[in-house]
DNA sequence: TCGCATCAGTGAAGCGGTTAAGTTCCGTGC
DNA sequence: GCACGGAACTTAACCGCTTCACTGATGCGA
């Protein structure tokens, strides 16, 4: 429990060398000593078993190699397979990630990018609850953030990774309509306060322009909770508890919701692809192996988690990028779970 | 980019109530000063906005309220499941969760962990690649560790969660021979060097007892390389690649795995329940909703997250605990994913 | 031969807190 | 009336590293 075994410091290599700190200090980062003596130091150093601490040296002002990586709702699938990509992305590049979890709540996110920025992580990564927070702007003036999924829109970003939802969403619509759907629900995350995301926007307009009757309705990630409102959508008694028609297709912000609509499905003895049509969002690995495989959106997740890694290293080394705004297109995984129907 | 906006710190807020740096030191952790100033260095400070600085603290042997959950490979779907509901556990009680991945490299593994302890995180939870590293030792002497899935045989950790594999191996045994199936191939997570673990001898003692043929295979957690694999069980050409009798049932170490069979055996339109059993080990939201519902080993994976937070917690507050060993006992959700065969 | 960069290395001041060891001041018990 | 003890603070020494300003040597062109 106690710290027994002390750790060497910089000042014991010094002694041993019989230099000063400073000189150690340069020698070890290679700047601004002889080639001869940094070989002496570095043998006296590994010697010792010596090792920087990272805080002290973040405290005197130097790089500490985290990676803070921030996700909105780690009770999504996606975001738990995104997170793990980029962790594995920074990793590779000899960086920590730090991955936490905001649990869906904006203030405690804020709190943690906060305290992820008092850490000294180099960068940021936040794959946001609320991206038009206005707390984002002191934090990324302290730090380079990336987002992914949305801008920060009060903040000077290091880059972005962005989802054309816009297309997306239109490609599903469009997909339905071809397939005969004229009723359609659409399940979106709740965000707990979720300000001006355009979502709903999208949907409503593409729902106009196809002349489509949908339904928006918001819809936790967690599986029990999803199952739970898909539940009541099929029900014909979804929203105001009004009764009214049940859809013919379901279009889930999220595979993991998606998953809650195959179990309400399966309750109702419905079955997917013929009795009732379901579009994802995300691709995650497992959509494929569900009978049927739902028909989902591939935005290339491990393009996005190497693009979104590659931006925060960037901006850590200072390097300049040309285009710091990625717009992710989507793909259209047709599978099983849409399918056609007779119009009407 | 830059730091511009510098933050207030302890001597401001000295300086703006008189006092010395110390005072208000201790003032704000209501130790050793009269109520009456205490309250004037809080007002003082949220005035000025002023919150410490984790890092300085730290380096000047405070507590930092960061706990480190560190994930043998966070590719593993129940793994992701488990360090989000700890890190949910934790944030519950006010300490930060810092989640990192060893993506299955025990050299990584203990790297990180290093740096964990180096970043004076209260305490650390992990469930490890390679439980016997002779590393845990020295990590474990300097902050509580608590052990998830396995010992750290070589250290004194602060608690440790277990499964009762030998259990779990039985029962799905006893299970799937009471189903009348004699040939089972069980698929292993790959630890790149997992040394003693000892569910292989589980296996084998429990398929000796029970007449049954076993091959143990090993088999990463990514879907496309656990696909793969049970693509080569299913083909009959297996391990050393000599042709050989596929089995009747496939018993997977953890859900990821079982996903993979499922693929598999869709592409050899194999009838995952009719023509070949599947059970899987750790009940993963997901397996539920697929067809069929996966069988499988449920650990209480919710409990599994509330008992190591509760070890660690207790640690790192310097709690006595009556039990630091917990071992939790699977349950056997029986779903359609294994089912009975006539005798052969 | 001199002046002036340049290079290798040193000293010391932080970074922003914590904490052991005083220093005052004051109420008490005897 | 006085030594004593504790409350309330202060002083200053770290924690371990980075970095700025500076000192000597050395090289070198003029």
């Amino acid at each position: 429990m106690a710290r027994p075994s002390k750790r060497t410091t910089l000042r014991e290599v010094a002694e041993a060398t019989g230099l000063s700190t400073a000189a150690v200090s340069y020698a070890l980062r290679g700047k601004h000593v002889s080639k001869e003596t940094e070989q002496r130091v570095r043998k006296a150093a590994a010697d010792l078993g010596y090792e920087a601490d990272p805080i002290a040296r973040a405290l005197a002002g130097g790089r500490t190699s985290m990676v803070g990586v921030l996700s909105g709702d780690l009770q999504d699938l996606w975001q738990q397979q995104l997170m793990a990509a980029i962790g594995r992305e920074l990793l590779a590049g000899d960086r920590y990630a730090l991955i936490l979890d905001a649990g869906g709540d904006p203030e405690r996110e804020l709190a943690l990018a906060k305290q992820l920025r008092d850490q000294r992580v180099d960068g940021l990564l936040v794959s946001p609850v609320d991206p038009s927070a206005e707390g984002w702007a002191k934090i990324a003036d302290a730090v380079p953030v990336v987002s992914i999924g949305d801008s920060l829109r009060r903040a000077r970003t290091a880059g972005e990774v962005l989802f054309d939802n816009r297309a997306g969403i239109d490609t599903v619509l469009d997909h339905l309509r071809g397939l005969g759907h004229r009723r359609i629900t659409v399940l979106t995350p709740t965000g707990p306060s979720t300000p001006d995301r355009p979502a709903d926007v999208y949907v409503r307009e593409a729902a106009d322009r196809l002349h489509l009757t949908v339904e928006v309705l918001p819809c936790a990630q967690e599986l029990g909770e999803a199952t739970a409102v898909a539940r009541r959508v099929l029900d014909g008694a979804g929203g105001g508890g009004a009764r009214r028609a049940v859809p013919t297709a379901v279009f889930c912000f999220s595979d993991s919701i998606a998953y809650g609509v195959y179990a309400a499905a399966a309750e109702a003895s419905l079955a997917v692809g013929r009795d009732l049509s379901v579009v994802g969002f995300d691709d995650h690995p497992v959509s494929r192996i569900l009978t049927p495989p739902l028909t989902t959106l591939d935005w290339g997740l491990a393009d996005i988690a190497k693009e979104a890694a590659r931006l925060a290293v960037a901006a850590i080394e200072g390097r300049r990028v040309r285009r710091k705004r990625i717009l992710c297109a989507p793909r259209l995984s047709e599978r099983g779970s849409a399918l056609g129907r007779g119009p009407g």
